[in-house]
DNA sequence: ACGCTTTCCTTACAAATGTAGGAAAAGCAT
DNA sequence: ATGCTTTTCCTACATTTGTAAGGAAAGCGT
């Protein structure tokens, strides 16, 4: 139940994964390019999508000469851990700092704004 | 005005560097075993903070045979930079889900809540 | 049956990162 | 003066990350 670290391209290939695996690796490569324009090389997706195997993060099942490969952690597992990773790295575990940074960097619609008002006022006198 | 990337390590020696630069080597060391219990090595330490320096991240003062560091860089630049990346990264760069998943993991206190609600308040209709 | 295309697997290599060790210089204690 | 201590500077080395190239195998078109 460990993930594995993941890095930066590696997270590129797995939000790619996460809508819509299994994804074989011309697949990945080619919503890659779609949705933002992916600067790598075919070969190198192809690189990253071994390692994250190799790294157990993940599966694959080979149909005919084709790979698809399947996350093994759900996408809010990974968010979780490496949110956590970056709150004590840059915020030092403060979590408040780092929401009102995000509040005031953002641009927010003012349903969106509605919506976290009422998410903190369900917290309001829980721990 | 360019910041390099900041490893995860020079991340803890910059957060020490930032409260109470400058600083020798030995006296970042210190801070960083009596904050957070470090798990390196003095020698260690000192690589990171040569590095930061070739970097330009730390600009450096000579006292007689001791060094004196100070960042080059203020920590909000620094946080502004390495959030924006992780928003890419992680949340696809859209702030509201980020939040959210903050607002839900943390432990936050009444008047953080406040604070925080306050925050969004302002916002409203604001971009 | 033969060559073109697609997909994978293996190997490569430079830069960045984590983790120090050893030597050098310089001051302190005696 | 001499050796112990402190602090820096240079060097080292394994691992991870970014970035692919080259060759192999297998299916497709003719």
């Amino acid at each position: 139940m460990e993930i594995p670290k993941i890095s930066s391209a590696e997270w590129e290939v797995l939000n790619a994964l996460w809508e819509g695996a299994p994804m074989s690796g011309p697949q990945v490569f080619r919503k890659l390019v779609q949705a933002s324009g992916s600067r790598w090389h075919a070969k190198t997706v192809g690189t990253f999508l071994a390692r994250l195997e190799q790294k157990g993060v993940l599966e694959v099942r080979r149909e005919g000469r084709v790979n698809f490969y399947t996350p093994r952690f759900s996408r809010e597992a990974c968010v979780r851990q490496e949110s956590e990773s970056f709150l004590q790295r840059v915020f030092r575990g403060a979590t408040a700092p780092l929401l009102a940074h995000f509040c005031e960097s953002a641009e927010l619609s003012d349903t969106e704004v509605a919506e976290l008002r009422r998410l903190l006022e369900k917290r309001k006198g829980g721990r």
